[in-house]
DNA sequence: ATAACATATGATTGATTATTCATATGTTCA
DNA sequence: TGAACATATGAATAATCAATCATATGTTAT
């Protein structure tokens, strides 16, 4: 694209500040590594983490409202997963930066 | 890699959502943004976005401890440039998620 | 209907941090 | 040496936010 170089609008840039944010967090970055192997209840993972229900839960919300995770319903148990494979490949490069 | 779902040790995690939280603030995106073109001086940074001088240069120190940027001295000037294209490729990334 | 369970939400607190102002450091040139 | 310029740094303030506790909402089974 020709203005790949240009700064965005400051809408868009506050918006991409915030998407990175919300990577910018070891709790959120260890849901979302749980949910790598695909879908998990919240009571699951506040177990896996050793964290919190309620912990979890606001973290949750967190990355459903940035469109990182989606949820399904089964009975009493609430289901995340990943939104999409996005998710996996920006972790995944900044993990690369991160290993040198 | 045969772990790549597994979730990183602790000590990487943190230094992880620490590189995410960098990217995480509108100031420092636009430095990195105007850093795209080639390395400029800190002054001419903080004129191009219109701040101050100081928060500039704190900024830049943070983007220089995390690595993301690089220092060259001439004369009075300092010029500072991206570090490597591992940055753009982040950016572009979290560009392509936030334009859906 | 009610008890038991799973998850979400609201208020609070402590910690982190971006910006600003004032000033220090370092460089050049006369 | 000293003045002018470019950048860095320190302290203070205001705003943001993660975790916790207590409680509410919603679901299932008896």
């Amino acid at each position: 694209m020709a203005d790949k170089n240009n700064i965005p609008e400051m809408e868009v840039l506050f918006e991409l500040a915030d998407l990175f944010k919300v990577f910018g967090d070891s709790t959120r970055l260890r849901i979302l590594y749980t949910l790598f192997d695909g879908e998990h209840a919240v009571g699951d993972i506040a177990d896996t983490l050793s964290m919190e229900q309620s912990t979890i839960s606001h973290q949750l919300r967190v990355l459903r409202t940035n469109k990182l995770v989606k949820v399904r319903r089964d009975g009493k148990q609430i289901y995340y997963s990943l939104d999409d494979e996005h998710v996996k490949k920006v972790i995944e490069m900044g993990l690369d930066h991160v290993l040198e």
